[in-house]
DNA sequence: AAAAATAGGTATAAAAAATAACTATTACGA
DNA sequence: TCGTAATAGTTATTTTTTATACCTATTTTT
């Protein structure tokens, strides 16, 4: 069975950054299984413990999601205890959020686990190259200094 | 309105992957438009013009989809008279894929597209890094040798 | 105070991805 | 060589994800 010829994608940005988040992403959906987490209640959970207050609008701009998807999300960790939302005294259109002590208990699980992952995952690569890698990634989605 | 912490996000593979995807194929979604494709679209079309015959099963393997999603795909670019498909001689199951002239000279005009976009995309970053990201992006979703 | 913008939300639609099961054909092992 | 298993492609369906339109309450702007 003659192998396929991908030469010409594998040249492009997209096609790459696309088939290393599917690798990524679908060992990380593995692992967090075990937490009842999949990798977005991982990132709006993690938001919310190193940032305790922040409001859904700041958790969208912050993964990338539109605020109509983000409200099943809260509702359902909300629902499991795992967060609790509180009206801000100054704006009351705006909702902090904060973990509760069970979100916390959890997320220091669930981030200890994906510190091994993240070991796992890029088992192919040095230490040097994993943070490179990340740093070159971050120069690729960051918004240039000075834009909107 | 205070910034939120992204810091521990931004140390994980997989939280940088994902938002460099969503940069990268967002333009590429923009910019194929013009020829009524879809990033997939695209892909399925790029490696039947470098590998005339491929089979949908191939084609599976390459960009990372499941068969029966493959389907409709094929058909309507089929519909479109950008592929013809044959089946094989030697095994009668399996079809090959091919190119169409309209098909090849849309994707000469599609791939030039992306080239152009390829150094859009990567403005932040110099030549040398790009192909440095994509080395290290493909170190990690690539098995490594001797796995299955 | 009126108009515009913002935060959060509801309802819904569209798109993408996964699952189960079927046909036709080919390969394999007893 | 016959029966079983595997493969290629497909259909139908479901689940999951993502996007759109619109609404209310509050705050900001002019």
């Amino acid at each position: 069975m003659s192998r396929v010829d991908t030469s010409y994608l594998e040249s492009l940005l997209g096609y790459n950054c696309r088939r290393a988040t599917l690798h990524v992403l679908s060992r990380f959906f593995d692992r967090m299984a075990v937490f009842g987490l999949r990798p977005v209640d991982f990132s709006v959970l993690s938001i919310t413990m190193h940032n305790p207050g922040v409001t859904s609008r700041q958790v969208c701009g912050a993964i990338n999601i539109l605020s109509p998807n983000l409200v099943r999300i809260i509702q359902s960790l909300d629902e499991r205890g795992l967060i609790s939302r509180k009206t801000d005294a100054q704006d009351k259109r705006a909702i902090g959020l904060y973990l509760t002590s069970a979100g916390k208990k959890l997320m220091r699980d669930a981030e200890q686990s994906a510190s091994e992952l993240e070991i796992e995952a890029a088992a192919a690569l040095s230490e040097t190259e994993r943070v490179q890698l990340i740093a070159l990634l971050q120069k690729l989605y960051r918004p240039v200094d000075g834009e909107s």
